[in-house]
DNA sequence: ATTAAAACTTACCAAGTGGTAAATAAAATG
DNA sequence: CATTTTATTTACCACTTGGTAAGTTTTAAT
């Protein structure tokens, strides 16, 4: 059925027909790689999905590893918008945690697929995309340690370790999308609501606030036990 | 040449041997599921690795998900005999996070690839093993949770919400081994040290105490800006 | 030694894999 | 209309996959 869109009116032709699949089969790829990971899926996998046939995906991108690139550039593209208020508010700490932090988990609820394609490449040593993550991924993070260490240089937060705390912050909030399966057994619901996601928020905000901007004393006077 | 062990000495003959090699095989099988995912291995793969025929694992194990299903229980066993120091130490927090948060990190410093292997199951949404998952992991979580809510009753800390904490807690440690390899990109080094891991510790110990240690007071005065 | 069970090997297979080549249909261009 | 470019389908292929069946050897029990 899906070829009764003719010459009805003004564009909308064949070529943009391809547009269209081209986007449906990125996002079904996605949905795929995510769940089963890229040697999970097959290309009669996905074009059953969107109604094409496997022959038309390696037309459209060349190879199975050419569609999962594709995949993966996409899903660095969402990734990285969301790690930008950190660098956006470079005079106030509190605003650019509590943004950083919402906007993170925001992309794990709104973009569980994305993050789980990414979490997989990563555990997989990322042999596939390790340029395209130091290239893309690696300077934002360094940005944002940048800025971290100005704080501390400007007296506006403890002198943490930003590398560290970037890879807390960024664990914590990818969990939501990665392991939403386990929260789920362990929260007793079927699946993440926007509550969970505020108390998540709550939780993380106010660890990293009590720990960045603490008041000179550290909180915990006993020593090792 | 695995041949040679004829009756030597004392035991050791056919039947151990089975049992060695059955071992070989679980790590190997163990090792690249960890990296490439169970679609990602074959039973032909892994035989290769570990010097035997590919019938020789279906003898042992029936089928490649009861190799994998075998492989999975062996990482529950050690993930979970790590997540007990909360329960240990039911009357001292301090020493109780301390300890928990050691010993998950000591797991991913020490077993990498159960780490992975269990994450890529979570990931995939666990179709194969939620059961046991159910069954196992949930009761020790579930048991952490409740020690945690009756600190709060007794007063030996903040009224935090436990699951949430745990999710971070859980997430965190395990990130630096499931992303060991984005961890490094970012710490610039080739593999993660002992110091690494002590960095990583003193953060989160820092972390978790000011939050749940707090002295009453809320650290952050600024609301939402 | 005879037998029975357990431990491995060899041979084989149906189904699925990513990928290529060629034929065909449709759109754009002259 | 003729032609070229682009889009899509049909047919095919070499290779790998997990799994089965049957044979062979080795160990243990009688």
């Amino acid at each position: 059925m899906p070829n009764s869109s003719k010459t009805a009116h003004g564009r909308e032709r064949r070529s943009d027909n391809r547009e269209r699949l081209e986007q449906e089969i990125l996002d079904a790829a996605k949905r795929l790689f995510a769940v089963r990971g890229f040697a999970g899926v097959s290309l009669d996998h996905i074009a059953r999905e969107v109604g094409t046939a496997k022959q038309n995906l390696l037309y459209y991108f060349g190879s199975k590893e050419g569609l999962y690139r594709r995949v993966l550039h996409g899903v660095l593209d969402v990734w990285l918008s969301d790690m930008e208020a950190i660098t956006h508010h470079i005079d106030d700490p509190s605003t650019a945690l509590r943004k950083y932090i919402a906007g993170k988990l925001r992309f794990s609820r709104d973009h569980p697929y994305d993050s789980r394609v990414y979490a997989n490449e990563v555990i997989s040593g990322t042999p596939l995309f390790a340029q395209e993550i130091r290239d893309r991924v690696l300077p934002a993070l360094q940005a944002d340690i940048a800025v971290f260490n100005r704080w501390a240089e400007l007296g506006l937060c403890r002198p943490v370790d930003a590398a560290h705390l970037m890879v807390v912050l960024w664990a914590s909030t990818q969990a939501y999308a990665d392991f939403a399966s386990q929260i789920c057994l362990v929260l007793d619901k079927p699946s993440l609501e926007e509550q969970d996601f505020l108390a998540a928020e709550a939780l993380l905000v106010d660890m990293v606030l009590r720990t960045v901007l603490a008041p000179a004393a550290p909180a915990a006077p006993n020593g090792p036990a």
